[in-house]
DNA sequence: AGAAAGGTTTAGTTTTGCCTAAACTTATTT
DNA sequence: AAATAAGTTTAGGCAAAACTAAACCTTTCT
């Protein structure tokens, strides 16, 4: 029972990104796989057949031990591949992410542990977010949004949503990466929105929807 | 029109290397994919209604144009990966194709070519195949078999013959590689079996079914 | 509590892709 | 030329995955 097909993998997925070890209503897992209700029905049922997942009619589907282990590893082979494809590759962070969604179903163990060793078994994928280690152990999630911090902090660029191209292009644009530090220089309270300063004294303004889908440590 | 089902790519692939340009049984189709002769007559049906094929039934299938420019794509794809597998993650020569044989169908030009430039676009993978190039041209197969070389000349191995797991343990074993360098010492008449001496002196003998997967150029 | 609303599951259909058994072509043998 | 053997295609099933329409629970509103 060590055989999943893509479509198996894709749910397990999305029931680990909406409830981690929870249970989800069986609509939003059909809105996240893009697929419609009765579909999902179906799919979780194949999957209890595996012992993947639990499922209590009308109340709502969880993974099972089982089924959070493969969850865990396909978001690893995912965010290895992500990896792999800025650092080695050259892609931009906001191209990888489809292609990455292809190459988190192949199957080879021996494959994950050899690119994991290559890339120097990074903790983070260029986004920020957390790689799940081969032990199934998961680095914490670094940073907080930027509008928790307060005016006049120091703070370093350590992670961003995934919200999109135009996001990313917008962050491009402003020459913000990972890693980058800034000093918060100023906060409107009327929308909002927060300026910052980098290193160099340039300082530009970052709108409540840009801001809130990055993340940063104090200095 | 432009997508394609891993079956699919999988038939394209086989009748590439059964017929290249030419016809092949429906039989030998199927027998190349592993599958029973009515599914290959099934597929070969829904290719033709892709325009990838043309069939003349109880007579032979063969690639179209189209089918003929997948298939040298994917098989550039397939060559790629295998060439990544082994310079940059380390994989043995003989692990690869298996695993290539995954990655070969994730789609994405863009990383095709990424690849290509990060591998220095090679043009032969670690068996010494070559690699189809983007513009689809196919670099000369270079070599011959070892017992075509007369006794005494010297000779470079250049390819090998992809012929199973112990066929390239046994390479390994002889430290047999790509770019070595042999005398051709001797060839018996009774089994067809060659001495080679390397270019430290040392020499040894390969059986008939070892000589005749690996290819070389004289010097 | 009863009824409407919302979400979930069942029922029935479609496509891909595989299978076995039976029918049919083609090739070979006598 | 007829019979047999070999290979190919049709016919009819089955499982995965998706869909729509209809039936069915739950919850919520009056």
């Amino acid at each position: 029972m060590n055989n999943h097909t893509e479509s198996e993998e894709n749910y397990i997925k999305a029931l680990y990104h909406l409830g981690g070890e929870g249970a989800v209503a069986s609509g939003a897992l059909a809105n996240r796989v893009g697929a419609k209700g009765p579909s999902a029905t179906q799919a979780v049922r194949r999957l209890a057949s595996k012992g993947l997942v639990e499922v209590i009619p009308y109340k709502g589907v969880k993974l099972t031990l089982d089924g959070l282990t493969l969850a865990k590893h396909i978001l690893r082979k995912h965010r290895l591949w992500e990896t792999f494809l800025v650092e080695k590759l050259g892609f931009g962070w906001e191209e990888v992410h489809p292609i990455a969604e292809q190459l988190e179903h192949i199957q080879s163990r021996e494959l994950v542990e050899k690119l994991a060793d290559y890339l120097d078994s990074p903790v983070h994928d260029p986004h920020g977010d957390p790689i799940p280690q081969a032990d199934g152990k998961i680095p914490p999630a670094i940073g907080k949004p930027l509008q928790k911090f307060s005016q006049g902090s120091s703070l370093k660029v350590v992670r961003v949503e995934d919200a999109g191209t135009d996001f990313f292009t917008q962050l491009d644009l402003l020459e913000i990466s990972l890693g980058k530090e800034y000093t918060l220089t100023s906060v409107s309270s009327f929308d909002s929105s927060i300026q910052l300063q980098a290193e160099d004294g340039e300082s530009f303004w970052l709108s409540h929807s840009m801001s809130s889908n990055i993340y940063a440590i104090s200095l």
